[in-house]
RNA sequence: GGGCGCAUAGCUCAGCGGAAGAGCACUUGCCUUACAAGCAAGGGGUCGUAGGUUCGAACCCUACUGCGCCCACCA
């Protein structure tokens, strides 16, 4: 157990912090989701225990009950074994079996990513104390009138043989038929139409609009329902729409939502004619016994005999409801069932999102939250299924029906039973933020932790998950809600934004990426995909970018120590430092607020973007080659240029910590001596205001030098190759102590005797303009340098015509800013001057 | 049928009213004493189409086109 991450040093007098997290994948796999996923968890998580904070995580396990039992019963079904055969308790010790078989594989994939949790097993969910937490609050919402029991029109699932909810339907367009048949005979007829012939079977009335001229007559009569001899009622109802079709709808009570009303409104018979299989039964007709796919071309061939089948449209494109667990269509099905009235625990979980209580990354997710939360259907949380929280209601032989709470004992005796049904498996997830933490009972964590601080999870399980914690939340806990802030983040994708599918064969493995290029690796890659709210593409190139990143990183600080870097107790004066050391403490300086801002906002693409291009471009290309010209200088400047390398890299390295624990932790114990990076403390801003002016000089070194690189480049010279040079104009513009470095990092040398200047490049810079004069000592290429200038003065023409057109705009002198202005008037003096010299040049380069 | 979002360099994405950006890929030259998993230099975009607002639009508005997602009991 790495208790130290998150139990030592619990001594600060900061806020606890703690952070629901979502389950990793029921097949025991660590997907590359579950790693997106956790990756920013452990960020927001370690760069609190840095700054002090005592931080939980609240990890969670097994919740998709339905999924355990699919899985264990294909298991089962592999070995040749009906679950249904094995009996209720044989079953759950096999989901144990399998758990025990899983866990461990999770937990050890979790830790490479370099998380810190209390993985023990009190914590998970399916144990007894979290049993008492359901019974709990099923006893207190079933007295407080909000479960009840009811026959209603559920979604059924014929594969899995339970009711599902609402939202684990996804409707899908499929290819079906609508098949219009006539019921009744001669003037007593009426033609329907139906996408599901066989439910004609159950049908128990035919329903027309009640001003419908053209069945006015029908209303109140009774005609013949074909193939079973039954006569069924013309009723009139306001549902019909009399446009639509023939303007008569068949009612089949028992199987269809709206007849189901319709139903309930006429007092009409509601027979089910399916078995829980989905095989037609009960009818007495011969269909009875076959399978409803199989019953609804036997019907239709039937009807067609008899010479009813009067259109028929195929394939008619309709959107059919799917169950998202196993795939088979859903069958609308009547059964007795327990239910959640969620009126008033929708109205609260919608308020504490509108009035500010919770928030919700990014905002534009909020709505969604709305439009589902506003519009909720009553809960279905009955389920027939064996492995799950059984549902705490015993019946007794007289019809008694007794909710049995925590601290009771069930009634025993003849003729009591306990209701066979398992809850729903988010019933149980809802109530994961305090059930956790202890609850029911009043426990020091859950006094300390709740409400937690955050919670990480994918915007698709918004309502599956974060919707019924929030309700649950604020139910149990006094109209407290669960969390504060609800991160939502996408879906991890392939390198050209496809969705992962075993099927698509675009799958990634984390744990091979893992092993290839390392865990920080895997992270860092995965933390500069995390915008909030929106899909992450991922390829394994990118994975070996951000492996040559830790590599950097690690090249880098082995050179500061190298050469004796160390983190001084306080830095030096500021007289006492370079333009370098004052540029790049500056440059340090703001990269702590912007990335303790971007992850305050959980924006970890850009935080991990911005400690890129600082150590990348910054550090490593700019101040580590300028500080090897101060080393050389020996004495003090030495001395203080191995302080600003030992404080800006001790910095860096605690800023990158939450997001590469691993390879930050190696370097930074080693350049620090400290004990560990995990609580080190967490970079703050010092107040030092930039120098602005040092800044500016280093801008101007940068560009001198890249302007020699690009001429030395032009002109075919090797990288390695020295050349002799005179810098003029250099003491006027403030940058003569600067001259070293720029001999060091474009590789040109001080003129000696023989100095024969053969080629000359100007620089111009804020201020002024430096001239290169270069002994070549060779051919010039004046076709390659022509090139250049041309191109040079190609583009300072176009910038002078463009904010020529500006400034000669009255309306835009009139109306925009001033500062704009300015800004635009130096940008065409620059123009103008770099124009003439560009052209000066030009006319002196010899014919060639 | 309702709602939301996205169209910017070859690919994946930032930028969201005042000079078109990054990573990868690409071209050229380099084993320059931290790093070839590297260094240096470079090429590449009328910011989906058409209108409008504005001194000024990739950015705001309208329409259109093409994708993607969510929600939904019309036979």
């Amino acid at each position: 157990m790495e208790a130290e991450y998150f139990t030592a040093d619990v001594t600060s007098d900061k806020p606890p912090f703690s952070v629901v997290i979502p389950p990793p994948n029921v097949t025991g796999n660590l997907h590359i989701g579950h790693a997106y996923e956790h990756t920013q968890i452990d960020i927001i998580t370690r760069r609190r225990r840095m700054q002090g904070y005592e931080a939980l995580w609240l990890p969670g396990m097994d919740h998709a009950s339905i999924a355990v039992q699919t899985l264990v019963e294909r298991q089962l079904r592999d070995e040749g074994i009906d679950h249904r055969e094995l009996g209720r308790e044989a079953f759950v010790d096999r989901v144990w079996q399998w758990k025990e078989q899983y866990g461990g594989a999770i937990l050890g994939q979790m830790k490479r990513l370099g998380e810190s949790v209390d993985w023990s097993r009190e914590r998970f969910t399916m144990d007894a104390g979290l049993s008492r937490a359901v019974q709990t609050i099923f006893k207190k919402l079933y007295d407080d009138g909000l479960i009840y029991r009811a026959e209603r029109l559920v979604n059924w699932s014929p594969a899995l043989r339970s009711t599902i909810s609402d939202i684990e339907v996804e409707h899908r367009e499929v290819d079906g038929e609508l098949v219009s048949m006539r019921y009744g005979d001669g003037e007593n007829s009426i033609v329907v139409a139906t996408t599901r012939v066989e439910t004609m079977l159950g049908d128990t009335a035919v329903a027309v609009h009640p001003d419908d001229e053209r069945y006015r007559h029908l209303i109140g009569t009774e005609i013949e329902l074909p193939l079973t001899g039954r006569k069924i009622p013309v009723v009139a109802d306001e549902h019909v729409d009399p446009q639509f079709g023939t303007g008569a709808v068949k009612v089949t009570p028992a199987h269809d939502p709206n007849d189901f009303e319709i139903g309930k409104r006429h007092d009409l018979p509601m027979p089910t004619i399916m078995d829980e299989q989905g095989r037609i039964a009960h009818t007495g007709t011969q269909f009875d016994g076959m399978d409803r796919f199989e019953a609804r071309v036997a019907v239709r061939e039937a009807l067609r005999e008899q010479g009813r089948i009067v259109e028929e449209k195929r394939p008619y494109r309709h959107s059919v409801g799917h169950s998202s667990r196993s795939k088979e269509p859903i069958e609308p099905r009547l059964s007795l069932q327990w239910f959640v009235k969620v009126g008033p625990l929708a109205k609260a979980a919608g308020d504490a999102v509108r009035d500010g209580r919770v928030a919700i990354h990014p905002p534009e997710m909020s709505k969604r939250y709305f439009d589902w939360v506003d519009n909720l259907h009553d809960w279905a949380i009955s389920r027939q299924l064996w492995w799950g929280h059984r549902i705490p209601i015993w019946y007794g032989p007289n019809g008694e029906v007794v909710c049995v709470g925590p601290d009771e004992e069930p009634p025993s005796g003849e003729g009591w039973h306990q209701d066979e049904d398992v809850l729903d498996t988010w019933f149980s997830s809802g109530l994961w933020p305090f059930s956790t933490l202890g609850w029911p009972e009043d426990t020091p964590d859950l006094r300390r932790f709740y409400p937690t601080s955050v919670l990480v999870t994918g915007y698709d399980i918004l309502f599956f998950w974060v919707a019924r914690m929030m309700m649950m939340g604020l139910y149990a806990m006094d109209g407290v809600a669960p969390f504060k802030a609800i991160v939502l983040h996408g879906m991890v994708r392939d390198a050209h934004g496809k969705k992962m599918s075993k099927s698509a064969g675009n799958t990634v493995d984390p744990l091979e990426w893992m092993d290839t290029y390392g865990t920080d690796a895997l992270r860092f890659t995965l933390a500069r995909g995390a915008n909030p709210g929106t899909d992450s593409p991922i390829s394994e190139e990118w994975v070996a970018a951000s492996r040559s990143f830790c590599t950097k990183l690690f090249n880098a600080t082995k050179f500061a120590m190298m050469n004796g870097a160390r983190v001084p107790e306080r830095l030096a004066d500021r007289s006492e430092l370079t333009d370098a050391d004052r540029w790049v403490l500056d440059r340090a300086e703001q990269l702590v607020s912007d990335v303790d801002a971007l992850l305050e906002d959980f924006q970890f693409a850009k935080a991990t973007e911005a400690l890129y291009h600082f150590t990348w471009d910054e550090f490593c290309d700019w101040y580590l080659e300028l500080s090897k010209v101060q080393l050389d200088a020996g004495g003090e400047r030495a001395e203080r240029t191995r302080e600003v390398l030992g404080y800006v890299l001790d910095v860096l390295l605690r800023l990158l910590h939450p997001t590469i624990p691993f390879i930050t932790e190696t370097l930074w114990t080693a350049l620090t001596g400290g004990e560990s990076v995990v609580v080190a403390e967490w970079p703050k801003p010092t107040g030092a205001v930039a120098d602005e002016a040092a800044a500016e000089r280093i801008a101007a070194v940068q560009k001198l030098i890249t302007e020699i690189r690009r001429f030395r480049s032009d002109q075919g010279l090797k990288p390695g190759q020295r050349v002799a040079a005179k810098l003029g104009g250099v003491a006027e513009l403030g940058l003569a102590d600067h001259v070293p470095a720029v001999r060091s990092l474009a590789r040109v040398t001080e003129p000696t005797d023989g100095f024969t200047s053969s080629a000359s490049i100007e620089v111009g810079l804020t201020g002024g303009t430096v001239s290169v004069e270069l002994d070549l000592s060779g051919a010039v290429d004046i076709a390659a340098e022509r090139k250049r200038l041309e191109k040079d003065l190609a583009a300072a023409e176009k910038e002078l015509t463009g904010t020529d057109k500006k400034l000669t705009n009255p309306a835009f002198l009139d109306k925009a800013p001033a500062e704009v202005v300015d800004k635009i008037k130096a940008r065409r003096e620059t123009a103008q001057s770099e124009i003439e010299r560009i052209k000066a040049r030009l006319e002196a380069l010899p014919q060639g």
